[in-house]
DNA sequence: TTAATTATTGTTATATTATAACATTATGTA
DNA sequence: TACATAATGTTATAATATAACAATAATTAA
């Protein structure tokens, strides 16, 4: 159950057709009394950890997940057109069946992971 | 060839055992003659761009390449102790592979890939 | 070898992203 | 109720990164 603040939140980063960013949101939530930085960030803090959105680390942006909550963001791979800065969520299966059971030279077995894909989009690859 | 502050930058980074961070390496550089910001973020572009460093996103900081460059820095895989925070370049043939040759079902053929994974390290999981 | 071009440097100011610290209020639970 | 936990509100500040402009050095082309 989201709270007050959170549900504003959420609501905002679903309907953005892009990634957001958390100064972006704030000025579009001034209006609903939220007026603070750290009251977003808070918000985008337990949304992420509770994987209802994920953050783009290379853009410092932030997207509605598309893939049923992705185990709680254990596991996050996206495309990037870095010409228009599209972005959407990877879901496929045999990629994150892979990545899940890597095991690096170490030994170490990992816990999560973040996949970012960089590349032109349908629309700027035909430009 | 490096210029001047691109090789002193350098040098800090590939010295450093851990990630090291731009305001950190701007610490290390005062006495040398470098004194702003900018200085150092404009180096760290640059190697960046040449991949001799590269960004760790979502830590915000920097490590020499460890990979013969990653083909300039197209494909870089990283493992992160979200205990010690300890970093390490990944470098498996069969994973590059299958990453390099990934398509998502747009048929969106990527240039670029960066893929962090987190987990705990060797000395961090028998603690 | 001069002129033009491009890359690099220096400098000041400012923008952007994110957290610390503290007080208060709301919600859930024994 | 009483206790614990989560969420909120507020002010200040830290940390990360870029804009804009001027000068110098290195490279290349005529
Ligand atoms: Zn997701
Ligand atoms: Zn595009
Ligand atoms: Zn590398
Ligand atoms: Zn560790």
């Amino acid at each position: 159950m989201l709270s007050k603040n959170q549900q504003i939140i959420f609501d905002i980063i679903e309907k953005a057709k892009e990634p957001i960013k958390a100064y972006s949101i704030l000025f579009n939530v001034q209006k609903k009394g939220i007026k603070a930085p750290l009251q977003v960030y808070r918000a985008l803090d337990k949304l992420v950890e509770i994987g209802k959105i994920h953050k783009i680390e290379s853009r410092n942006s932030f997207v509605a997940c598309k893939n049923s909550n992705c185990q709680i963001s254990k596991a996050t791979a996206f495309s990037i057109c870095e010409s228009c800065e599209e972005v959407s969520e990877i879901s496929d299966n045999k990629l994150s069946k892979y990545l899940k059971s890597f095991q690096n030279k170490a030994g170490m077995k990992f816990k999560k992971y973040n996949l970012e894909f960089f590349g032109l989009c349908k629309k700027c690859s035909v430009k």
